[in-house]
RNA sequence: GGAAGCGUGGCCGAGCGGUUGAAGGCACCGGUCUUGAAAACCGGCGACGGGGCAACCCGUUCGUGAGUUCGAAUCUCACCGCUUCCGCCA
């Protein structure tokens, strides 16, 4: 959630701080409408202290046995608390509406993030691969995945079955069968093992399914319902204030690992906490019709190793560094060149101050694609939740939360499978993988 | 699904219509004592929001939401969650 005291104090900086997001802030509006705002507070509270005075009245002349007294303030009290009921609902009214634009302004980017209006204007940081010789070239006509998995067969058929998905549930999801199904197992494996030896992660399973408050927290909603799958509660008990209160499926597992802090005080020495999951993620992709229709790359439901940091303040930066070099390292690791990049303020999610994207090189594409996304959120999410943490001053201070993909494991399959492939079709297992497929070398 | 009980501050726990934001304890912070520490003793100590330059003042908050009342942690209703017993179940 935006911070409330930026607009207030601030307005006309934090306006334009926010107009490099694309985000536009009424000003005269919202002035507007915080001194309507101020006003009916005052007043409300004004009538508040009016009713619980004399009401404290009544109760003491009562004690005092002077009942005629008590009567007399009965008499005096009597009008308020219908003032005071109208107030309140008037204010209760005027809160929401502030409350709805600060839960729809997105985060403000840090200093340091370069102004730019989409990805053309991203800021590469690095590049790596393996002995930093650059791309493999191929001495033949590199395959794109689909090629490659659609001849690659099982006796139940292709070893990536896009009809099939197709057939079971509509465009945007597949069916793997045989070897390449067992390398997408691995690979999770893999990347879930390293963070949790390696990286000092504590290994977690969460819920698929989670309530609107967890969706709230992460900023989800309430402005991108339409990019969630919605679970329509069962008709007796969905009926909360006379509204279907529905659950939804997780996109990532940023939503479930992050709301493990929500409303919560997280002890000072359990800072950092580093929390990883491999979970499926499910978007509806509303809007990106057309997009990468072809093959795995943008999938309904697809599977992901997710890395979640909650941290103090002025440790958040540095914990984004470790966590971008988490992922970093599941690629080395694998031998799949990449770039980083570090997004500009166009370019940016919803609730994060500063990302960085990891970029998978496809060499069927010849082109570097998004296989990680790391972002910290700073207070964000946190002033959202509730999470909170005792300071060293004492004082009670929303924690920094950061999340990251440590990785997306179907768009690694489709690199490993293009980065890999050799000329007859067949697909080289990463020495990293062979344990967790039974030794394995090749693909066939 | 049936029956019973319970949700109070960082934690435990009392209160069950009226000067109650809420006894007591633990934890935490300061002080005395001590060579130091512990113990003991003294004092402080919830959160969120609003107003004010400030000292400070005010409001909200006892699972959530409605209701009764001049006044609700306390009474009523609904919902959520937890515990125990029975049934069912991977």
């Amino acid at each position: 959630m935006f911070d409330i005291n930026l607009l207030r104090n601030d307005l006309a900086a934090t306006a334009e701080a926010l107009l490099k997001r694309n985000t536009v802030i009424d000003v005269a509006a919202f002035e507007a409408m915080e001194a309507e705002r101020k006003a009916l507070q005052i007043q409300t509270q004004d009538l508040q202290q009016q009713r619980n005075t004399l009401s404290k009245a009544v109760g003491q002349a009562k004690a005092a046995k002077d009942e005629a007294k008590a009567q007399a303030l009965l008499a005096e009290v009597a009008a308020v608390p219908e003032k005071v009921k109208a107030n309140e609902a008037a204010l209760a009214l005027i809160q929401d509406r502030v409350n709805t634009l600060l839960m729809t302004i997105p985060n403000l980017p840090q200093a340091s993030v370069p102004i730019g209006k989409d990805s053309d204007e991203n800021v590469e940081q690095r590049r790596w691969s393996p002995d930093n010789k650059g791309p493999r070239s191929f001495a033949f006509a590199a395959k794109d995945h689909v090629a490659l998995g659609e001849a690659l067969t099982t006796t139940a058929g292709a070893q990536l079955d896009f009809e099939a998905g197709v057939k079971l549930s509509g465009a945007r999801f597949t069916v793997m069968k045989g070897p390449l199904a067992r390398m997408h197992r691995a690979l999770a494996q893999f990347m879930l093992d390293t963070h949790v030896n390696e990286h000092g992660f504590t290994e977690c399973y969460v819920p698929y399914i989670v309530n609107a408050e967890s969706m709230t927290g992460t900023g989800q909603l309430p402005k991108f319902e339409e990019d969630l799958y919605k679970v329509p509660m069962p008709a007796d008990d969905a009926i909360e204030g006379g509204a279907i209160k529905n659950r939804y499926l997780i996109p990532t597992a940023e939503v479930s690992l992050t709301n493990l802090v929500r409303d919560t005080m997280v002890p000072l020495d359990a800072l950092p906490m580093r929390l990883t999951a491999h979970t499926p993620c499910f978007r509806s992709e509303a809007g990106s019709y057309g997009r990468d229709t072809r093959g795995m790359i943008r999938q309904h439901q697809f599977d992901k190793v997710e890395m979640v940091y909650i941290s103090k303040p002025e440790e958040s930066n540095a914990m984004l560094e470790e966590m971008t070099g988490n992922a970093e390292k599941i690629l080395q690791k694998l031998g799949l060149p990449y770039r980083v990049m570090l997004l500009c303020t166009g370019d940016m999610g919803f609730t994060a101050a500063r990302t960085y994207d990891l970029e998978v090189w496809l060499p069927a594409q010849n082109t570097y694609r998004e296989i990680s996304s790391c972002s910290n959120c700073e207070a964000f999410q946190a002033r959202r939740m509730g999470a909170r943490f005792k300071n060293a001053a004492g004082k009670n201070e929303p924690v920094h939360t950061l999340n990251g993909s440590g990785l997306a494991v179907g768009r690694t399959l489709v690199a490993v499978m293009e980065n890999y492939q050799n000329q007859d079709g067949s697909i080289t297992v990463p020495e990293v993988l062979r344990p967790y497929m039974g030794g394995l070398e090749v693909i066939r």
